[in-house]
DNA sequence: GTCTATATACCGATAGAC
DNA sequence: GTCTATCGGTATATAGAC
């Protein structure tokens, strides 16, 4: 909030204590976190951390609050650009994947708040949490009014995309570890990653079964 | 190891330590949980938790390991009953849910570890989770060879069972937090859960066979 | 604003009586 | 096998000098 300018790159103390954070939380969790490591991390002694910004449930709440956030903006404006539910869709499964990406603290933490159910979350955080599951049942309604999807579950579908994201996002390490324990065997070409979940997602919702394909794979695939 | 008949139900010290570790964990994570609270839900003394199992490490290793062989054999089991891929696939889904249902500890303490990146997880239990994967894409390269399954990336579709499966599993708590802050909205209807689950999976898997569809319902670009 | 040193509390693990 | 009492280590948070 002490902000000189908006556009200049923010490399103060809180800035940068929110950053290692960031990092110490989606590595370890809130409790295997340690204040000791975030000071050690942003470059700040850790008197400094509780004076520019507060205490670890503080931190913490700021840090969450600050990628749900940032995640539910970024839905918005990709919702905002498309002129049906299709391509509202796919537009957001890219956004959520490119968001996912560029920010890998958020599914961790966001598994790890699953995980415990949301204890220790404010409110308003679930709320916001609330809101993006809002925004995906509309895009399936909107589709299912145009007559362009099934009807679905939307709980399930809603799981479904948020659960493949945010695995494919924070399942890399482990993924890594496997390749190396188990001889490399392949690149799993997450280079696409967008395309591959949408193309399943989209599959999965139209109506009437196309055969053609989406956007990318089957490529001349007929008798 | 100390059984007197595996037939009988075991209520030893140590199987109620296993049993209240499982509770702890998935509610609180590795670091989260204390050894006085798994003794205190066990109801024995903490000195006989460690005397009967060990320390919480070992206790962690036991228990995440027991719950991953459980999950194996289950989709094991499954996948046997299966005429073909699709058969399979849904026995499969179907038992995994069946399975996440039975054990609700089990996703809460998966989806920590992929957030952790699998540290502090033995190897061996890294390859029991490596096998899983290697089941699901041994059913989607046969789904492929019989004609039933379109291309499709293994592991993103992996990902995507997977995480629906977790995330319905282990975000029934917070859904129920967001029914009664949000004024109940409506029941989700998880009933049905492995038949919604399975019907997105299935129609984004299934080769295209009929050829009539909407056509220009995907992108609405074109050269 | 920044650092050192420390208060305070908690937690994992064990010693030792019974 | 079971319990009490406690040791040793570590974590959060702050007081106080500069």
């Amino acid at each position: 909030m002490t902000s000189t300018h908006p556009h200049e790159r923010d490399d103060s103390p809180r800035a940068r204590v929110l950053a290692a954070a960031a990092d110490v939380f989606a590595k370890s969790g809130y409790a295997g976190a340690r204040v000791d490591e975030i000071a050690a991390v942003a470059g700040v002694n850790k008197a400094m951390v509780y004076y520019h910004v507060g205490d670890k449930s503080h931190i913490y709440a700021l840090v969450v609050g600050e990628r749900v956030d940032r995640m539910l903006s970024v839905l918005r404006d990709a919702i905002a650009h498309g002129t049906n539910a299709e391509e509202k869709l796919r537009t957001a499964i890219a956004a959520m994947t490119a968001s996912a990406s560029a920010n890998p603290q958020f599914a961790p933490m966001m598994l790890r708040e699953i995980a415990s159910g949301g204890a220790g979350l404010p409110p308003e955080i679930l709320g916001k949490a609330a809101s993006v599951f809002e925004l995906f049942r509309t895009i399936l309604d909107e589709g299912r009014r145009e007559g362009l999807f099934r009807p679905v579950d939307p709980v399930s579908t809603h799981m479904m995309i948020a659960g493949v994201v945010m695995l494919l996002s924070a399942g890399a390490p482990i993924r890594a570890r496997l390749r190396a324990a188990g001889g490399s065997r392949r690149t799993p070409g997450t280079e696409n990653l967008a395309d591959n979940v949408f193309d399943l997602v989209i599959h999965g919702l139209r109506a009437g079964t196309d055969p053609a394909a989406s956007t990318q794979s089957a490529k001349g695939r007929k008798p």
